[in-house]
DNA sequence: TACATTAATGCATAAATCACAATAATAGAA
DNA sequence: TTCTATTATTGTGATTTATGCATTAATGTA
């Protein structure tokens, strides 16, 4: 700490400032008190605890006469620029908390959800906690329709097919992991290629979820074709067929940050061109809310320390 | 007044202030506390006291983390800002004070002493209470005595026989006046020269002032004898013999701002030269005291106002 | 799951603040 | 000069506020 306290047990408020300035302006104790709307012998004492505390005497008072000393002259403009700064202050940071009273819609890909986006989040809920949060995770399709339709702020997704009337700012880009059931005869290997998975059975997203269609045509330009056996939702039930040893399962790198059944292990897998590349997506013609340029700019900084 | 009130019945400290700050700096509650001497409950209350007072939330707080809000970031900069410039507002006015702690002995010629003098110190005693003023009444030759021997701060006489080492400012002039008893003839004049006084039996001052001095030398150029019939030391004994119809007397014009007999009226005096020059004497080598100086400072605010 | 850390309460005490009434001081008027 | 109106100060009891100790509740971690 440094020497912001060294003036003793010194305890000055606002109210002691006010009667002295209001003392100065007025030179008169009576009149002063009805502006502050208080008692006159109220004032008196206030403005006596104020000088005793400052251990200066600031104004001398006949009956009829009040003063201000070589000391009150020097202090009055300071005490009037202090109130008035503290003023704009306060009002400054009650205009910023009224921006935190908004609420953030963001459409996310499972994948960021589950990724990156916890730790956004309560980043996010510290700095402004009134702010209400809603996350509605989907797959690529789902997050284009909730951004186009108006009713997310934002959107967290694939860059690829997006289109007109929306805008896109990179993000990042991550690769994928095989998961794979514990025993599995790759798992001997570092990394796992494309066509090592042609034979084996997958549990795989649909369609339309933006990572399959990204495998999909890595798959293709590597001349292979993959055996989508099983199809779901929820990369977490891929993970519980994986564990049941139905199938393998291709799954965005990041995804890999929780903890996942312990059935489960996963290598890398190496395929150029498997590499999903992430934006936010918004409406061009929509203004960003307080509230979602806030969380934007902490999903920015946090964004380098978690991806890759 | 002004909108400095405007904050509602806002009465925040530096108390509040500084726990804001601590508790920003450590981000621990039981830590800032013991910083700032206080018990860690209090230290809670009084932090979300502030809060609420400001209205917005500054501190986002689990037990195990205790983080900045974004208005708690914009807040604390300025309130370090705050706290650090009334500290040093304070430390001003308390090393003003202390000049005020001193004491001004004034060597003064009797004639300012009674004309203005009384109106400075009374402005001197309400802007700096607790510095002793010692006035000391003489005529010049004293006053020049007094200076020289660093018994007084500075004098206040005539600017003409000053010897070395003192130092003058010149502070203005001033002219004389003939009181005379009611009903006396020259009275039926709008002034009196120098010329009709040579009938009259005058009451002077002793040689030794500088009044007296100026008077003679203004005489002699005008070919006039003074008949300086009775000396007295004190104006106020002139006035009384004035009074008693024992004969006229030459006085400076400030002289006149007090009360004088009803028994005694006055006339201005025309003479070239029967005018006397005033000045701040010093000696050159010695420093003047801050409470001097102040002093100084208004006396000469004062002076146009009340000479002539 | 148990543990260690840490912020938040309960409560009783001490201090500060307040307004009303009474007092003291002062400048101007009769 | 004395009286009077004005105005700052002081007395006092009620109310509010702040404080510290002991305790509780919450939350990461081993």
């Amino acid at each position: 700490m440094n020497d912001l306290n060294r003036g003793l047990g010194l305890d000055l408020s606002t109210r002691h400032l006010r009667a002295l300035v209001a003392v100065a302006e007025y030179r008169n104790f009576a009149a002063a008190a009805t502006d502050l709307g208080i008692s006159q012998p109220t004032l008196t004492r206030t403005v006596r605890k104020a000088e005793d505390m400052l251990g200066v005497t600031l104004f001398t008072r006949t009956t009829r006469r009040v003063a201000l000393t070589a000391a009150g002259r020097e202090f009055m403009p300071m005490a009037e620029r202090l109130l008035s700064d503290l003023g704009l202050g306060i009002r400054n940071i009650r205009e910023l908390a009224d921006v935190e009273r908004g609420q953030v819609v963001i459409a996310s890909l499972m994948t960021i959800a589950h990724g990156i986006l916890p730790t956004v989040i309560r980043q996010f809920a510290e700095q402004y906690p009134s702010v209400a949060v809603e996350l509605r995770e989907g797959v690529q399709t789902r997050v284009l329709e909730e951004v186009r339709g108006g009713s997310a702020d934002f959107g967290l997704g694939d860059s690829a097919d997006v289109g007109g009337h929306l805008e896109l700012e990179a993000l990042g880009k991550h690769g994928f992991r095989i998961a794979l059931p514990n025993g599995h005869r790759l798992l001997r290997r570092k990394s796992v290629s494309l066509s090592d998975l042609a034979e084996e059975r997958l549990v795989s997203m649909p369609t339309e979820a933006a990572a399959r269609r990204t495998l999909d045509v890595a798959a293709l330009a590597a001349g292979v074709i993959l055996n989508s056996h099983f199809t779901v939702g929820q990369f977490t039930t891929a993970f519980q067929l994986v564990a049941e040893g139905l199938g393998a399962a291709i799954v965005p790198a990041t995804y890999f940050n929780g903890g996942h059944p312990d059935k489960v292990s996963s290598r890398p897998l190496k395929a150029p061109g498997a590499v999903q590349h992430l934006s936010v997506i918004s409406r061009r013609d929509r203004v960003v809310t307080p509230a979602a340029a806030a969380f934007l700019s902490i999903l920015r900084d946090c964004w380098p320390a978690k991806s890759g």
